[in-house]
DNA sequence: GTCAGTGCAAATAATTTGCAGTCTT
DNA sequence: AAGACTGCAAATTATTTGCACTGAC
């Protein structure tokens, strides 16, 4: 027990992020309301990428009651200003990133946990805005999947691996 | 109408593909049972990286009356088996991917529409396998985000675009 | 004072599950 | 024949919406 993961941002960072999150909701005429802060800080905090009900759970602790819907359009606000992100995920559930520096995750196929990596080889890798004809390049999101070592052990079914069939 | 876009892959490819999925079906033990077949085909016939719900509408067209539960546990046998692939993406639906060669993807922040792109940059980018400790490496997700063409000129609210607050 | 934003409850997706029957191997 | 797989219906989970009210500016 007692999980080793410092699944918490430092409280300097959280400070500083919260900070600045106030001033830009200020620029972009979001109000400032409590609900609003307490998920910025919920997911600031936290730097698993939690899905919009961990996000939840976690802003009540602080504010007990809050209904799922507040969050979810909070989030969706929040990343319609672009002051969070949706990160990509291949299960069909939508998880969010407070974390605006590039960077790249490293995900586990088997128990979809997400953490944060710079790669040096891709750190530098620009898509030069004219690259893609009838484009506008904004952003890249790079995910590293794999098997972290808790997953990589556990046998699933017939001879898995990197078994895939290469066509084309 | 008429829409312009080539919304269907090759037939030779499409066929090519088949041949390679059913071989590969006999090794991993996988049954050969018709809606499976119908759900490769109809995932291999399409580029635009369907959802769950878009392949279960174009298996219909064939096979008519098939219920969504099949679709769903057929497309989760084949990605559990690495035949096909489940693809990135930010608004919590699934969505399926037949080609399984090394490639990125255009992704319209806007509509949502996904086409594929090789990157030269990104081509030889590999995660060597210890560069990471504790996880296996198996596969490199890249996603190009932005806009499209259609979604570039129509505007949305107070002055968007690259407005990112970066932190920390 | 105004209207963006909230709370609540109900609606709509999206996906999964249990179980009995069927078809591939 | 054995059990992997399907069909159907119901359950769950994830997310959205309508509407009246409230609080930030």
């Amino acid at each position: 027990m007692n999980r080793v993961t410092s699944r918490s941002r430092p409280a300097v960072h959280v400070a500083r992020w919260c900070t600045a999150f106030e001033r830009a909701c200020r620029v972009r005429g979001l109000r400032r309301t409590p609900q609003r802060l307490a998920v910025y800080r919920a997911l600031a905090e936290d730097v698993s990428h939690p899905t919009a009900d961990a996000v939840l759970s976690r802003v009540r602790e602080t504010m007990p009651g809050v209904p799922p819907a507040s969050v979810y359009r909070i989030l969706d606000s929040l990343e319609r200003e672009g002051l969070i992100r949706r990160v990509g995920t291949t299960d069909g559930i939508a998880r969010y990133d407070a974390n605006l520096t590039r960077h790249q995750h490293v995900v586990c196929r088997r128990c979809g946990r997400m953490t944060d990596l710079q790669v040096p080889a891709l750190a530098s890798v620009r898509v030069a805005p004219r690259t893609i004809p009838g484009f506008v390049v904004e952003e890249l999101d790079v995910r590293i999947l794999g098997r972290c070592v808790r997953c990589a052990s556990g046998r699933s079914r017939r001879g898995r691996g990197r078994t895939h069939v290469v066509n084309e």
